[in-house]
DNA sequence: GCATTCAAAATTGTCGACAATTTGGGTTAT
DNA sequence: ATAACCCAAATTGTCGACAATTTTGAATGC
């Protein structure tokens, strides 16, 4: 039972959510070029179905299309991360703060459930808490804004780019714990409608976040 | 001389600038649905051209699209225009903080040049300044910001949303001259390097802006 | 040996036709 | 009169073929 379900109606939904699927997990390389007709071979279907869908994944910023010339896979950079993070914070920021005046008792309720639920596997220093743990975490605030812009362009959009940065840096070691902690204090300040301490701290947490992935990212390059 | 340019060099290129710019100056009106044969017709094209041209409006919020039913304008909604501007105010406010830091001296001696060009036309109560010194205005920040993430999310994405509020709605009256203020402002704060004012003054700026326009379409839907 | 040129191959852009789905209206039965 | 059903018309989804552009690589000249 996802939060967010995207049902594939039509052939070109199946073949964008796949091919969007292998970016993020790495089964299609950053950098790598998109050709269309070995991808109508791959997955089975014709070129116009992966046009549709490469034109897609470029709205979504996960590849990037020239005229005539053809479709990369984006390319990951520190300064590419910076930008993102940068985009992420403002909007995360905004979502909390959103979050704070407009989701009900019973969502900050299962919000509070959920951390719970998820304090042994951190305690235990299990890493699982990071793919599912946190990316639900996140979600519950963004759709408890409640604003439909919001949650189109981050749930649609950008983060799916953030998952593929996420796969291929991994996320474990102290951050993971620090990371749980700062998510306490934002449902803290959710619980208490406090709006501006809300943003705030969701800021300060991405901005950490983006700090450690930046460390990765530098030394994975060096 | 325009600040961005966006050169088209396919078919469907072109197709996809005429047909978004119909439906900000409301050639097209919103809520109105777009038939693929009869769009290929208006604009000499093939239907696939016009598929793709509909994709790509549908990434930047200005169509909605259902599988086998097909694509509409969007209606436009006091909703609706909070949603947007509250998007707006964090993404734009992220803006003028990082152009704070990023532009350069140069830079700001243009952005105060421009104002500077504008203030008798304001003075003498020309809303000539709204269309063309206000995005120009805001622009030069988002551009200022070196993000190439939040660039391209501002101004291929929701900017011509917002353009399509203001043209729907006007903007005259005293609000005019206020903005003019509130632009001199944050300029001066970008000038005194203070980023964090910056933020603070551009979202106050687009607050005051959300909430003039959110009484006029209050006001002509009644 | 290296740069230039040119044609062939490969790739992307565009088109018209067919398939699948939705829409509209008329008929029928209750 | 209303609701359910069904068929025809219109609309969207998908496909394969052709056109335009870029890339490749071999031949040519210096």
């Amino acid at each position: 039972m996802p939060l967010v379900s995207e049902q594939a109606v039509t052939a070109s939904d199946k073949t964008f959510f796949q091919l969007r699927k292998d970016i993020v997990e790495a089964v299609v390389l950053p950098g790598s070029k998109l050709s269309e007709t070995e991808l109508a071979q791959r997955y089975a279907v014709s070129r116009a179905i992966v046009r549709e869908a490469i034109n897609r994944l470029e709205a979504c910023h996960l590849v990037e299309r020239k005229a005539n010339i053809g479709a990369r896979v984006v390319a990951l950079s520190p300064t590419r991360l910076v930008s993102l993070y940068q985009v992420r914070e403002s909007l995360e920021g905004m979502a909390a703060r959103l979050a704070a005046t407009h989701m009900t008792d019973g969502e900050i309720c299962d919000l509070n459930a959920l951390l719970d639920s998820y304090l042994q596997t951190v305690q235990s220093g299990e890493n699982y808490y990071q793919d599912a743990g946190d990316v639900d975490f996140h979600y519950r605030i963004i759709l408890g804004s409640k604003n439909d812009h919001l949650i189109a362009m981050l749930i649609e959009g950008i983060y799916h780019l953030i998952r593929m940065y996420r796969v291929q840096l991994g996320m474990t070691g102290p951050r993971v714990s620090a990371a749980f902690d700062e998510h306490k204090s934002i449902v803290r300040a959710i619980s208490n409608r406090d709006a501006e301490l809300a943003e705030i701290l969701m800021r300060r947490h991405i901005l950490y976040t983006r700090n450690n992935l930046e460390t990765k990212l530098l030394a994975q390059t060096a």
